[in-house]
DNA sequence: CAATAATGTATGATAATGCATAAAATAGCG
DNA sequence: CGCTATTTTATGCATTATCATACATTATTG
């Protein structure tokens, strides 16, 4: 048998999008995307990730992160450094812009999560 | 204080790319996509749905969901008729061969639960 | 009940995404 | 060490998703 209300990963899905939704419409405001909030917040804590675990970090496609880095980097959200250990790798940090926006989202995005807890049972 | 890893939306999404990521991959040999698999769930239990119902049992977009449902159609997955009641409306339901390729993939949406659940704590 | 607003779906134009591949660098192995 | 395989990021191209809007129908209201 087969019951989409007892599905987990329908859950997962439906919630997901509901809170991508709901902040999307707040980062609207400050014309950033989701995706461009998945990689501030990577990259807030340590101040610099390579791109590679970015990807990791963000669940973004490698192709699609290296266009959304160009976009950022252009914002002056963030810059991209070769690495110094390894000529391939990228690593990308946050600017003072970047940091200064991330500290005034942050908020928001706790405000989005506790709203959404709300809706749960422990 | 913002601590990724405690961020309740960055397990959410993570969570979801990854099982739509595992499943998709199983979907290919049936060039299904995911959302395909969201529509054939929606449609299982009850047989037929509105459009504007499955919109929200799948958390997908409207328009996107208006040409997937063309694409669907063209496969012989699902029929379109206008809903008796409202005629502004359009009832989606499974065709035989729908219900036959959603009974065949059902066990392997619940192993990718499955699979998922191992992960996670109590 | 006519006029206006609201709803449900489809579609054209545009943007975002992902796959395949290229280019550049490092790692591994004989 | 030199050669091949692998890794890392970027980009062209095809696909997919989204926004805005159109069209048809139903609901509302004066």
């Amino acid at each position: 048998m087969f019951e989409l209300a007892r599905f987990l990963p329908y859950h997962i899905n439906r919630t997901g999008v509901r809170l991508a939704t709901a902040f999307g419409a707040e980062l609207a405001r400050y014309d950033l995307s989701v995706p461009m909030w998945r990689v501030l917040a990577a990259l807030w804590q340590g101040g610099e990730r390579k791109s590679a675990d970015l990807m990791v970090d963000t669940s973004i496609e490698q192709s699609t992160l290296s266009r959304l880095v160009t976009a950022m980097e252009r914002r002056g959200l963030l810059r991209r450094r070769k690495d110094a250990a390894d000529a391939r790798a990228v690593v990308v940090e946050l600017t003072a812009e970047g940091r200064r926006l991330t500290r005034e989202l942050i908020p928001y995005a706790l405000r989005n999560e506790r709203i959404a807890l709300r809706g749960f049972s422990k």
